[in-house]
RNA sequence: CGGGGCGUAGCGCAGCCUGGUAGCGCAUCUGCUUUGGGAGCAGAGGGCCGGGGGUUCGAAUCCCUCCGCCCCGACCA
């Protein structure tokens, strides 16, 4: 028993002005958390209380499926060399020199730390499966620190690591943990979402991450009453079915003259046009990775026809190209299309036969496949073409999914309108395959005395976003000044005040206060 | 890193434009009163005005520079 009278709990009236959003002003005021510096905070009683028991939570429920250990979170550059994240980190690895001079790191992730470990000590497959885990402190310089505890440069990290010998044995270790992270989401009370993940560059087959709704999230996720959910990046809709225009004169595509009109709603408006049965016509130059330099060279341009109200999802677009996307220069526009922006359309561009191949990467999006009779710039200064018809009058290298989806639409496994909305990523499960056992050569014999390599997955949960986003949910539907914890996490469950001091019954009961 | 903003008492702010060495609310401390919903009255303490340099008789106020913090964009727990 605590009493309050006698604990350092240094509440705020008013919330420091370098507070923005609700978690961040609501911790400083109850008095759990001090900023120390830029994404650096200390926690004071009431916040390591709630920490403490978001820990006890996370711990057990990782203890029925793993093993919990404690690497050190000051890292020899060396292991970071053989995975080859070393360069790859860049400037978000704080990055340090011993006194002779030798190059560490803090450690940001424990891939590499449990692989040295797993390559010096696994020898059978009879050791597989392992799980290992750890609750520890990770450093990461990130960009821009923001919003309190929800993006920090030093936070406290659950992350498990698994060793399989092959994808079935992935698979269970895998569905193990998104069990135990849902239990653990479950008994701190959060309501929150799985969904599927962009797996990007790191290249594995599977990857959920688990969300909380909150205007303080800096991830769009869409969700439908389907079970249906996604981020963002991921996330695909069933559209309705549109009616073409009717062609006009010989149906095939006619020159209109439209000066001046350069957007879609311009081209839109002239022609008494929507922007659904127009093409958007969109100009990007990706910098490919230098693997790709000697078949593609550094840049190749990259071409997105849209549907003229749809939105660009340059993340689903960068899975495809490759490299990093930016717009082209006028200068580029127009060695591309041999015309101005305003009047950019697919004919006359020619697209590399395979993305594969170099040349320009013509991605048709989905939504335009199967339209018929559309409206699209001419390629020719002030001129614009109608009865535009994909894979008639055009061929793109391929065509993909790259565009947002809205808010309504239809979700793709039976059409319940989508929810889309900003959230808070709270934990991360992924299937990360043989990226980091293969680079750093771990290896185990198998039933058959061959050496093969383990595959891995690695898992992820954010502790302080478990509190924050707790904090941040209740704040929204309490007007934003004023939250209440679950029990399970919050610092003290029972409180016992005196209302009336004159009361001797009341009084006498001050010093019987039960937890 | 690019763009925007801020740095004056523990917290929230005013003063700066139109230089004359600092003020308000809350909090804190003391005393008295009060006591069923974050008390009232009276009094008190507390400020390197982010750091350094410059202009000036004189700088919180003007100029230069550095530092820090917040917000908007590329990252991720």
């Amino acid at each position: 028993m605590h009493r309050w009278s006698q604990l350092f709990i240094p509440t705020l009236r008013e919330a420091p002005a370098d507070a923005e959003v609700a978690s961040h002003k609501l911790l400083l005021r109850a008095g759990y958390i001090r900023q120390l510096g830029s994404g650096i905070y200390s926690y004071l009683f009431l916040g390591n209380r709630s920490v403490n028991k978001i820990v006890a939570i996370v711990r057990e429920e990782m203890d029925k499926v793993g093993q919990e250990f404690l690497l050190p979170a000051l890292n020899p550059r060396e292991v970071w060399e053989e995975s080859g994240r070393w360069a790859v980190m860049g400037e978000n690895m704080f990055r340090l020199k011993d006194r002779k001079g030798a190059d560490l790191c803090l450690g940001m992730t424990h891939e590499e730390v449990m692989t040295s470990i797993a390559r010096n000590e696994l020898r059978s497959y009879k050791q597989l499966p392992q799980i290992w885990y750890q609750i520890q402190t990770k450093f990461r310089d990130e960009p821009r620190p923001k919003s309190g505890l929800l993006r920090v440069r030093q936070f406290i990290m659950k992350d498990a690591y698994s060793f399989d010998i092959d994808e079935a044995g992935l698979d269970e270790s895998y569905n193990k943990h998104d069990k135990a992270y849902r239990t653990i989401f479950k008994r701190c009370g959060l309501d929150f979402i799985a969904v599927e993940a962009d797996s990007g560059a790191m290249g594995g087959s599977a990857s959920q991450e688990f969300m909380v709704y909150t205007d303080a999230g800096e991830d769009l996720i869409a969700s439908s009453a389907s079970g249906y959910a996604a981020n963002l990046e991921k996330a695909t809709s069933r559209l309705e079915a549109i009616e073409d225009l009717a062609p006009t004169g010989d149906g095939l595509p006619e020159l209109v003259h439209t000066p001046n009109q350069r957007t879609i709603e311009e081209v839109g408006t002239f022609l008494s046009v929507k922007p659904q049965y127009q093409i958007k016509t969109m100009a990007y130059i990706a910098e490919l990775p230098k693997a790709d330099h000697a078949k593609l060279g550094k840049t190749r341009p990259v071409v997105v026809f849209l549907r003229g109200d749809h939105s660009l999802n340059e993340a689903k677009l960068g899975a495809i190209s490759g490299g990093e996307l930016r717009p082209m220069t006028p200068e580029e526009i127009v060695e591309v299309f041999k015309a101005p922006a305003g009047y950019l359309g697919p004919i006359g561009v020619e697209p590399a036969p395979h993305p594969k191949k170099p040349g320009t990467l013509v991605i048709l999006d989905k939504a335009l496949e199967g339209r018929t009779n559309l409206i699209a710039g001419a390629n020719k200064e002030e001129y614009h073409l109608r009865n535009m018809t994909p894979m008639r009058d055009f061929k793109p290298t391929l065509v993909a999914d790259v565009r947002n989806i809205l808010e309504g639409e239809g979700c793709p496994i039976d059409g319940s309108p989508l929810r889309l909305g900003k959230a808070v990523e709270i934990g991360h499960i992924f299937k990360l395959g043989y990226k980091y056992s293969k680079s750093m050569g771990a290896s185990v014999l198998n039933r058959d005395g061959k050496e093969v390599t383990p595959i891995m997955g690695s898992y992820g949960i954010g502790i302080e976003r478990i509190l924050t986003s707790a904090i941040e949910s209740s704040a929204a539907a309490n007007g934003g000044s004023a939250y209440a914890l679950h029990p399970a996490i919050a610092p003290f469950q029972v409180v016992v005040t005196i209302t009336n001091v004159r009361g001797r019954q009341s009084a006498g009961c001050r010093r019987t206060g039960s937890r």
